[in-house]
DNA sequence: GTCCTTTACGACGTTCGTAATGATG
DNA sequence: CATCATTACGAACGTCGTAAAGGAC
């Protein structure tokens, strides 16, 4: 058993079960992959993968078994080799980060604008997803940390760390009749149409179900991925905005009118994540030091190390939080 | 990076900082122990040993974290070879069970009978310890699986299954004044002087306790590691025993009088444990349900994919056990 | 015929053990 | 001078890529 091995059959298994697929990823012959994945299932003595003639057609039980410890096998090479360049260079690497439109065009802007000034030669890739992206793409290793809201129990395999927390703005433009509203409550909201996030974005579809609990049925006008998308039809005038509190700018939405809506919808937590035994290189705790300042770096470093993540929320339990309202 | 020089790291680390003794323990020449050990250096660009002169004498802290990391990595691919071995012949292998010495003397002799009838090729091993050893040698890797009483949170890394629970027994040779008792008090047995466990042994010190909690002082004249010196010594009529139920052998010890102590000690926990992560063999399966039959063969394969401890405690809250009393 | 995997072959690189050297107490 | 780690060297082994062949659709 070699490690090359090991990293070709989990790369087959990554490319759909294909060997010439594998070798591309890989950088390497096709013929190569091809014979040290046979020389590991003859040394093994077990059928990795279900043969349709000669394709691979996907792994068999045993190969599954197999796989799984493959990764993570991989896993933990990587993380050494993560020490080493740390070690090496701790100014120089890349940092890959899964996260959700609001963070990205909201939140991150200034965190990566002072990154960037500390660690200018740390090449930052920003994906974007929903919550079942981010969480797929940090599971399956193609990036480094996620950050992103609800859905904590769909990451089993990874630690999570608490950023801040945060409530819901209603918007309207200046001439819409809430406008001038004191109070706001859902009976009103539910007699306008509204504009908001796709349900499913950030977990559980809390904004149906405060209306449904108080036996009102809401108006939904429109549903988009992004605050940006609804701003732009608030100010068309389709409907009321219900958007994320970080995604009001005093500057450019000051032709719309805000209202804190923390008393009508529920509290919501932004988390920072990344895989349990992962190794986390200088700096990206200082990147998520930058993003949630509350977090002492000690603290970091012993999630870093926790086997689960109920010790982790211990913790962290009982420490106030940033709100954005 | 290789495989090869991972195991070699490791090696050298177990054979506390030696290459010579790593390469003896590996079967290899030890130049080529110190080569590859360079080599990995140069690769990482770390110094993982402190070296002093040419001697290596300890680990750096990165070294450190590199061996955990490796460790990690071979016993990943020990389960990898487990696997296989259980493919292509899973009547052959071998078991290391660490225990302590009632287990041992008492419990497992008809396990390991029927157990030796169904794998008459698997070689068993039986190392015997106290409690610490026992831990010790699971969490090193020394044995496969652990049976052992108390002491459950010195093991992190590992699963531990509830087998039985067993009460104490008092004895004493026929003639003894205690024998012709019909209830047995705390006051009655402070009177005497007691042979007994000695206290580290099966976890928390519960006898002086339960003395202690009835606000009385034992006088006790003898302890000993195992229940056979301990009867040894009621015969010869030194004092009263206190040993665990399992170690009363009705026609062995049929000249002493062994009283029910369930109303006077507390209650222990037998447990088989495995390092978290580890896979079990078929025989092993066979060999945890033999000893424990009231476990389910799922339950113990959930157990042994679990991801921490109180998973599995979930897991058979509440499920009857054997007691011994 | 096209796509994908496997086999054949020759060149290259790597690792091993033996032997010798260096350093240390 | 005994012990331990490192360096030197040649033989053996393994792996790679190119080229060709074998099946399946």
């Amino acid at each position: 058993m070699k490690l090359a091995q090991l990293r070709y059959l989990v790369a087959i298994v990554e490319s759909g079960s294909s060997i010439s697929a594998a070798a591309e990823k890989l950088h390497v012959s096709q013929p190569g992959v091809s014979r040290q994945l046979k020389v590991l299932e003859d040394e093994l003595g077990l059928e990795l993968f279900v043969r349709d003639g000669r394709a691979l057609t996907r792994l068999t039980p045993a190969g599954q078994r197999v796989f799984e410890r493959a990764q993570r096998v991989l896993r933990e090479t990587q993380a050494i080799r993560a020490m080493s360049l740390d070690a090496r260079d701790p100014e120089r690497g890349s940092l890959s980060i899964a996260t959700t439109h609001t963070q990205a065009r909201y939140v991150l802007p200034s965190v990566i604008e002072s990154f960037r000034k500390r660690y200018p030669k740390v090449k930052l890739h920003l994906q974007q997803g929903t919550s079942e992206q981010i969480a797929e793409m940090l599971t399956a290793g193609q990036v480094d940390i996620a950050i992103s809201t609800g859905a904590r129990e769909r990451l089993p395999h990874c630690i999570l760390l608490p950023c801040y927390e945060w409530h819901r703005r209603v918007i309207v433009p200046k001439q819409h009749p809430l406008a001038r509203s004191k109070t706001l409550t859902l009976a009103k909201l539910s007699t306008y149409p509204l504009v908001t996030y796709v349900f499913n974005m950030t977990g559980p579809a809390s904004l149906p179900d405060a209306f449904a609990a108080a036996g009102l049925e809401p108006d939904i006008a429109l549903t988009a991925r992004d605050a940006d998308v609804i701003k732009t039809y608030v100010r068309l005038g389709l409907g009321v905005g219900v958007v994320a509190a970080m995604a009001i700018d005093p500057r450019e939405d000051a032709d719309l009118v805000s209202f804190d809506a923390a008393h009508l919808f529920p509290r919501h937590l932004t988390w920072v994540g990344f895989r349990r035994g992962s190794f986390l290189r200088r700096y990206s705790l200082d990147f998520i030091q930058g993003l949630a300042p509350h977090l002492e770096r000690n603290q970091i470093q012993k999630a870093e190390r926790a086997t689960d993540q109920s010790a982790v929320d211990t913790l962290f339990a009982g420490a106030p939080l940033p709100i954005y309202a």
